[in-house]
DNA sequence: GTCCCTGCAAATGGTTTGCAGGCGG
DNA sequence: CCGCCTGCAAACCATTTGCAGGGAC
């Protein structure tokens, strides 16, 4: 498990054993599986789907059913991030600690590159919605798509 | 077939008429189910589900799959636009002629009531972004999602 | 030792497709 | 009449779930 170790005392945000506190801090089991899992999030910059996760897994280490279910436990934990690029396949971001991961996406739409892209100013913009439409806790999904330098 | 009848010479836009006359010039047949799906997009404001369309088809007028390969037709043929709310559910909108259909959607997230968002000044962001970061043809999917008034 | 977690396999739900017959133009 | 469309049923694909055994704490 080639993952980031940390080798002071203090465990830095988003290393492994970090990820461990997060876990065991709510009474989880922090188990092979979901460690390998974490591993593989924490190596990609970008989403990264069930079946990425689950081939890019060291020798068939776990089911993809427990891919899944792993997933979704730490998204009801908020340590991932799950995204949706409009083709069926959810995809998932580790989340920093502290952080609530809200940020967008600009995918080319033919050679699915994902470039990421940093806050923009669209919280106000919720607010203003929320407040027109009489709605309350308003949030927003939202992803770019266009073709990159190299598919033009 | 209660649908929305143009009486004049001049089919209206989204009578009808004037839905079969888009399909004729793309030499598409103005078949029962096609009229049928037209008829219920026609009728509702907000996105329907293919299901949706499907229950409310008169004494089962067509198949499921039908419905899903109609839908898609008529996306390609821009008649239709699609919409993803995140739950795993196509929906579809009528687009009126001429336009592109784009604009957005308050979802409750409680009882899935939804709200229209006339366009926003998204369309110069997508310009921003693309040059940016070196895309071109870059377009944007966003959805907002909250409580509605009631469900509050 | 107790439960939580996992593997396995089957089920689920949305969507697509192969095929042969039928209807619109 | 020719070929596009449709019904039917089976296939597909992502995701979920039931169950019984096994490992983390």
């Amino acid at each position: 498990m080639a993952c980031a170790k940390s080798n002071g005392r203090e465990p830095r945000r988003g290393t492994l054993p970090e990820l461990i506190n997060r876990l065991r801090r709510r009474s989880r089991k922090a188990t092979g599986p979901r460690l390998a899992i974490l591993c593989i999030l924490h190596a990609h910059s970008h989403p990264v789907s069930p079946k990425d996760i689950f081939s890019a897994l060291a020798d068939r280490c776990c089911d993809l059913a427990t891919v899944y279910r792993s997933l979704r436990l730490l998204e009801g934990l908020g340590m991932v991030k799950r995204f949706d690029f409009g083709d069926g396949v959810a995809r998932f971001e580790l989340v920093k600690e502290g952080d609530d991961g809200h940020h967008h996406h600009l995918i080319c739409t033919r050679c699915a590159g994902v470039v990421e892209i940093e806050q923009c100013a669209m919280r106000q913009l919720d607010r203003r919605i929320g407040a027109r439409n009489g709605f309350k806790s308003v949030t927003h999904r939202l992803e770019f798509f266009g073709l990159c330098p190299q598919c033009q």
